[in-house]
DNA sequence: TTTATATAGGACTAATTTGGTCCAAATACT
DNA sequence: AGTATTTGGACCAAATTAGTCCTATATAAA
């Protein structure tokens, strides 16, 4: 019920990333130094977010990574994706589950909607919601999740 | 992203117990051939789930294990917590985090208000709940996760 | 009181996942 | 062209998780 440790290295590089300058391309080894983290592990999750698009790369000297679109536009969920695929609480979870006790599983169709559910509140939390510290700001709002129960 | 595979067959186990009758006492060799999981694992499981108060375990002859309370009362979070521990995304998600870089963290408060609402979900959904097979019916109502902005 | 039944607890192994390292390929600047 | 810089991809190590087995303890019934 945790996500990995690189994923939550990942939303923290990204978060700094925007804190510093959301328009600008940033190094391995800069984010490293900001970040706090050993230069190996962000040099692979950088690499990771790379080849999944939240990320565009740039060879050689001057290059680094920069973000692909506004940081309002990539959600909390689609860096978990990135990172460690398909957001489902149990491997049975997935709308076409394809395990070969379904059609006598018990608890199939609850777990597909509290999937709904969770991944409705992660998609609607972004990349700058993360980067506020005030604890009065509410990220979540009920009208941005009243579809949930579907 | 995921519960642990034993915290996924846990919920299975004791959905299946309340099918088949949720007053009774089962063994665990039972539950296994209802669930068609391995003995040795269910025994695992039934152990956790007795040490930490949902079942209730009687040895010897004509023993096993009963629900300590009525389905309805006993949530998916709670069967998580009794088998992984507390439900927080992070390992900086729970209120008192304690790491070394709280103060400078960037990302502190808005993980503690997804698990606020991550937390919300699983806990209105009881055991009976999982028993529902029929896709048109709403677990999650939207009364019951309005304060899920908190 | 003996026997069959069941859980309690712990140790152990195997498998999977996760985390971290290293070297090769590409790019831009001089 | 040469060189410093930076990403890309393959590889190895460590930690966690899953699964099994064995022995002890408790209970009910014969």
């Amino acid at each position: 019920m945790k996500i990995n440790k690189l994923t939550d290295y990942s939303i923290v590089i990204l978060t700094n990333l925007v804190i510093k300058n959301e328009n600008a391309i940033h190094t391995a080894k800069e984010l490293s130094e900001f970040s706090e983290i050993p230069l190996p592990t962000v040099t692979r999750i950088l690499k990771m977010l790379s080849s999944e698009g939240l990320l565009e790369s740039h060879r050689g000297a001057q290059g680094g990574y920069a973000l692909s679109k506004s940081p309002t536009d990539i959600s909390v969920a689609e860096v978990i994706e990135a990172m460690e695929g398909p957001i489902v609480l149990t491997e049975c979870a997935s709308d076409d589950c394809g395990c070969e006790f379904e059609p006598s599983c018990a608890v199939g169709k609850p777990w597909q909607k509290i999937n709904r559910a969770v991944n409705n509140i992660l998609q609607n939390i972004s990349l700058s919601d993360m980067t506020v510290k005030d604890e009065s700001q509410n990220l979540l709002k009920l009208t941005d999740i009243k579809e949930m129960s579907l």
